[in-house]
Parts: C-alpha cells; structure tokens; sequence
DNA sequence: CTTATAAATGAATGCCATTCATTTAGTGAT
DNA sequence: ATCACTAAATGAATGGCATTCATTTATAAG
C-alpha cells in the first residue's frame, strides 16, 4: 500500500477501518421508514463495493449483490447514489488516494515520475475495468484523483517543465498506463500463435525468445521499457 | 470456439463482399427451417455489426438489434457465434486489418513506427468497447492482428531491434495507444476542476496554459508527444 | 427414397439496473 | 404536545439483455 496523498477533506473517514460498515450483516428485519441513524452513506456504500470486488469481481458487483452486503433493498441504493456508474466513481476516487506521488517533491523527478507510474499502473491492473470509466469523467467529480493531478502538476513544474506542456506529458503518461494495466492481466499464452506459427515466423520468434529469457513478468518488462523511454523523452524538455 | 467452426459447406459465401449481406431487409417472412442458402455467415455478422456500431454507437449493438439489422430471429445468430464476444472479436479482427503497416519495408523505421501508430489509434479511437476486448484476447483468435503484429515484428528485427526485446516494444507501444485511444473521446472540459479549482493552482494553470495555444486537438498534442519519446528511446536499443 | 444435418424459429429463462408508490421515524416549528 | 415535512427505507413492478432449447424443415448425401 503506497499510502500517501489523501488529502485533507474526507480524510477522516477514509482512515477509518473500510471494513466495518461493509460487513454488516445482521440478519434483523427492518421496516420501511427512516431509521434512527441512516443505514447507508457514501463511504459504506465505497467499502462494501470494494470487499465485494475483492470478494467476486467486477462481475460481481451488481446493484443487488452491493445491497445485500450491506443487509438493505437494492432500491434504497438510490438515495445514496444515482446510478451505477456512481458507484464505479466513488470506488475510483478511494483508489486513486492509493497512488503513491510521495516521490514528488522528495528525490529527483525521474524517481518521482517512476515511483508514481508503477504504482498507479499497479493499482488499477487490479481494477481494469475502472479505466473505460476513468477516461470519461471529468476530474471535478472525484477530488482525490485532481489532488492526485495537482501534486504530479507542481512535481513537473518544480522539475522546470514548461507549464503548457505539462497536461499533455500527464496525459501521455497516464495514456501508457491505462494501457499497461490491462496488459498485466492477460494470459500468459495470449502470443501463442498455435497453428498459424507457420504462417508468422519473425512474430514467433520473437515470442519464443522473449520467453527464453524470462524471469520477469513480461508485462513489467514492457512497462519498464517503455517506462524509462518516456521518463527520457518527456525529461528532454525541461530547462 | 469461435474461428474453426465454420461450416465448411457455407464457406463460398464468406467469401463475398461482406457488405451485402448485412443490408438485407426484405420483409418477407420466412417460416423455420433451412434456406436455400444461408441467410448468416460470419462475414454477414461482421458486417452488419459494424454497421450496426456506427449508426447506433456499442451501446446499440445488442444481439436483438443485429438480428434484427440481417432480417432474423436472435437466436439464429447464436448457430454462427457462440457469444456476443465472438461478435465483438469478428468485428475487432475486421479493424486490425484496416491499420496501416505499409511503412514497414518502406521508408525509415521511424516512420514506419509513427504511420503505424497513429492509425492503429484512430481506428480504435472509435472503437475503444473492443479495447479491453483485445487486451485478453489470444492472438490465435484473431488472424488478421496476428497479421499486423508479424509485419510490425519483421519490421523491428529488420531496423536492429534485438529478437528477444521486440514483444516487449510493441506491447510498450500497443499500451500507449490503447490508452490514448480512450483520451480521444474524452470531452473537451475533462480537465476542469470546476469548484475545487482554488484548491489546485499548479495544475489549473497547466490546463489553463495548455488550452491557450491551443489550435491542435490535445489528444494529438499528447499522443506526438508520447509517441516521439517512445520511438526515440526504443530506437536506442537498435544496433 | 431415406436419412442426417445445418440453419432457422419463437418461446422461455434468468439476470440486471432502475423506477415508483408507499411507509415510517425522526426534526423543527408553532 | 401537535403537526407538517422530509430523509431513508421497502418491495413490487418494468423493460432490456444475452442465452438456451425444443422444434421445424429444406437440402445434400448415401
């Protein structure tokens, strides 16, 4: 857990053991009718999502499931959150205040960029399918990842980039990332050309190449490369 | 097991121009049982997807609604494609062969990389659905990437790129595409921090100073700017 | 002529997110 | 105390979705 960020604002929710209104499952039938504490908030409802992903999955996540953990009808769901994707939201705020971005202002920029690339790639390979979502939403809804923009921003510019390119060489990064999370959760055999090898022999090769000399996971191998020429590239500009 | 399959006897058809098929709306109504000829291959399919996606968008792309686009029951579709995955790889193995890997065996490897990579993102700028589609996909499924990725292949061994490093460029390359693929349908104000903009000066000035020179689309802006920095530092590895 | 089969039908099935009328318990004002 | 208001719950629809299955039938193969 790289910790850091966590700015401020809720942070005094977030600190609090996720776990505790998530796994509330008394068994005591309620009546309709408001109760004398509410039952359900924004950060249970964030909780309970997260164990359940753990849990099942994506694919577990429904609306139903999400209400049975937290031991309320599906429809009371709605008083708390509009809809689905609000909950997929509220789930990808909490974890972009897991994205390390201590480095910034620490060591140098390269360390910086390097320690908050890995770590962000990592948190989201386990939550791929967040990115479609994330690419989409306008950083005015989730408050924990503009922190997160806020100190990379000042981490760049500190680093003497020039400040109109400093978006695009955020969004180049973070482009490389999505990309490379997904790639740690394929297959291992996803390059097997099976019975058309034949018919692609500098592409076999390649693979089988790759795989002779292999100790680390490929998708870090990829990562790191790619990484490193982009931490080069996108430092040339600094003055 | 989608490819295989294949009925052999149905094959001539396939291998007409996928077009016409698709638009076949007669309303003749047809009783149960086998045709003269079959009403539905995988071409078919194909074709009427993709003009199915781009009249309605992914989110209109149901197994009714291409049913209903070739004039058939839903579940006819269900004796050519085992899921509406296997549709979405048909349709997905369609568009790898619409990038451009002219360059490879042209000019320089330079530009060969960039011509390939700008128009593998644009085609799937419009088609990101299939992007996490494509990051499980085992190439054995898909001939015509598997296509591309063996021109791509014998292009980097013929620049100097060491055998065992090519998988491991292209995966780079294919990640920052894939996700910059994302960033161009990403809206315009993504980026505007709206009420929290006091609490993040650094970085609303950097989109501020980005937005003001701005004649150039921002994905584009970051995409060159990735991409520059990838091939330069994966061209170092030549020899 | 018989038989097997590919390829269609349409009627389920089960899951899903979401909506809505209704109920109820607190809160705050008179 | 009483009353009205409202937040927050319920459970019963609703409509859409992919997928399955028993059934039908034209055709090709033997």
């Amino acid at each position: 857990m790289p910790a850091a960020a966590a700015p401020g604002t809720t942070a005094g929710t977030a600190g609090t053991s996720s776990a505790d209104s998530a796994g509330a499952s008394k068994s005591v039938r309620r009546r309709a009718g408001r109760p004398s504490a509410a039952l359900l908030d924004q950060a249970g409802i964030t909780a309970a999502a997260l164990e359940l992903i753990g849990r099942k999955g994506y694919d577990g996540l429904t609306m139903a499931a999400l209400a049975r953990q937290l031991d309320v009808a599906p429809s009371a769901l709605y008083n708390h959150v509009a809809s689905k994707r609000d909950v997929l939201l509220l789930v990808e705020d909490h974890l972009a205040a897991l994205v390390d971005v201590s480095g910034f202002g620490a060591g140098s920029w390269e360390d910086a960029v390097r320690t908050w690339a890995w770590s962000y790639r990592d948190v989201f390979a386990q939550h791929t399918p967040l990115i479609p979502v994330i690419a989409v939403l306008p950083v005015t809804d989730a408050p924990q990842t503009l922190a997160m923009y806020e100190t990379v921003s000042g981490g760049f510019l500190a680093a003497g980039l020039p400040e109109e390119r400093i978006v695009s060489a955020i969004v180049a990064l973070e482009s490389f990332i999505f990309g490379s999370a997904y790639d740690v959760t394929a297959p291992a055999d996803i390059f097997d050309a099976g019975s058309m090898a034949g018919a692609t022999p500098h592409f076999t090769a390649a693979v089988r190449s790759l795989a002779a000399r292999g100790d680390e996971r490929p998708a870090d191998v990829a990562f790191g490369l790619g990484l490193e020429a982009l931490i080069t590239g996108l430092g040339a500009l600094r003055r």
